[in-house]
DNA sequence: ATTATCTATAGATCTATAGATAATGC
DNA sequence: ATTATCTATAGATCTATAGATAATGC
């Protein structure tokens, strides 16, 4: 929308939200396919729609592209994940809100055009420059440890390994994405929630109920 | 122990194994840590110890280097699954030939000095040029299917969804290794396989038998 | 003679900056 | 005057090849 400044020799921004929003889609598209080191600003910029030095109008660099990208996609989860801790939510028994949690994180990553959650996975991502990254990150494990510890009546240091196999299903979308096209989030996020509280080995008969008063995609 | 030839500048093989292998294993290194389009022929031949150029006479270019890696990579595991599927372990029962094809699969991705299941996760192996290991894995991932299948006793179609659960929960660890060191595969592979059979609703009472009589590690 | 290595380098990128330019705002 | 873009480019890589060299084999 800015009217100010030289026009883009390529046009108006398609998309019509503006030149950083753009290059941080081209970016999440790129990053996605082709790799971090793979993708060059030039072709970042290309196909945001400008030139590549433009890019250094708003972002000093790729660093800082990927490490907006990769808040940007953590922090909804980590906002929704603390809340199911904190008190109010109390109230809701534990696999409950641990239902609502890898249910809501799997709709996030079947979400979108792009497989953002592959972000995740990129080598390069391990780089002391994403430190900020990895801290959200560890809060958003860190509620998981919590509800999965609650679950088992446990220690949230007890509850690790558990918690790791949760945050393994969850993020097992990502990866099947890759290869298998249309997923349906309606289908898939529920039966990851409960494969998540079967490995956690909550009955069968309890998994019929959590389902049904944990609505899909809202708080609890 | 090639003992022709101009000896390298930098003195010879420390690994003894021949430069192939140091190439391969410094390749393997850098692309796990540091990402395949981040990773220049220079850095993996330093690291080898020879000359970028000497890498020529081993790989056309990087591409073929990341190729190798990914087959030797996944070809134990195509094996070990296909065997599992033959008539010859048929007299096993299903469940009991999946937890242990689990833990195998678990056990290499826990092996080694690198996190060598890292490659399957870099976004540049989606490229054409690297069909062939996508092919070798699709053959693991029918094998995983047909045991899933028989353990759910449905069609392989129908387990499709259920399969990419249990394989989902196998590559987790890749994920898990990356931030956390040490991991013991003799907890980390019954604790998987186990929750591949909870997955798919096995009885705990019957999963204390499987666990048993499956000898982890070794073909049923 | 054969082999595995080396050094040197051409040509292709790729990043980041300098400075020009084409709009609007005042 | 301010802003968002552009073009041009320096300097740093990076890939792949050509050709030299230092060993052993015959």
């Amino acid at each position: 929308m800015p009217t100010l400044g030289r026009p883009r020799a390529k046009g108006p921004s398609p998309s019509g939200l503006g030149t950083e929003q753009d290059i941080l889609a081209a970016a999440a598209h790129l990053f996605c396919a082709a790799g971090y080191g793979s993708t060059s600003t030039h072709k970042i910029a290309a196909r945001a729609g400008i030139s590549q030095a433009s890019m250094y109008h708003y972002f000093p660099g790729k660093q800082s592209i990927l490490l907006r990208l990769l808040l940007e996609t953590v922090r909804p989860s980590v906002e929704f994940a603390t809340a199911l801790t904190l008190r109010d939510h109390q109230t809701e028994p534990a696999d409950v809100r641990l239902w609502a949690l890898c249910s809501y994180d799997t709709r996030l990553l079947l979400a979108g055009r792009d497989n953002i959650g592959a972000l995740y996975l990129i080598p390069e991502v391990d780089q002391e420059a994403f430190a900020e990254f990895h801290q959200e990150r560890e809060r958003l494990y860190a509620a998981y440890r919590e509800l999965v510890a609650a679950v088992l009546e446990t220690g949230p240091e007890l509850a690790r390994p558990q918690a790791a196999l949760v945050i393994g299903l969850i993020e097992s979308v990502i990866l099947r994405r890759r290869t298998e096209a249309g997923m349906n989030p309606d289908e898939v996020a529920p039966a990851i929630a409960d494969a998540a509280l079967r490995v956690l080995r909550v009955p069968e008969r309890r998994l019929r109920t959590v389902a049904r008063v944990a609505h899909p995609g809202a708080p609890v």
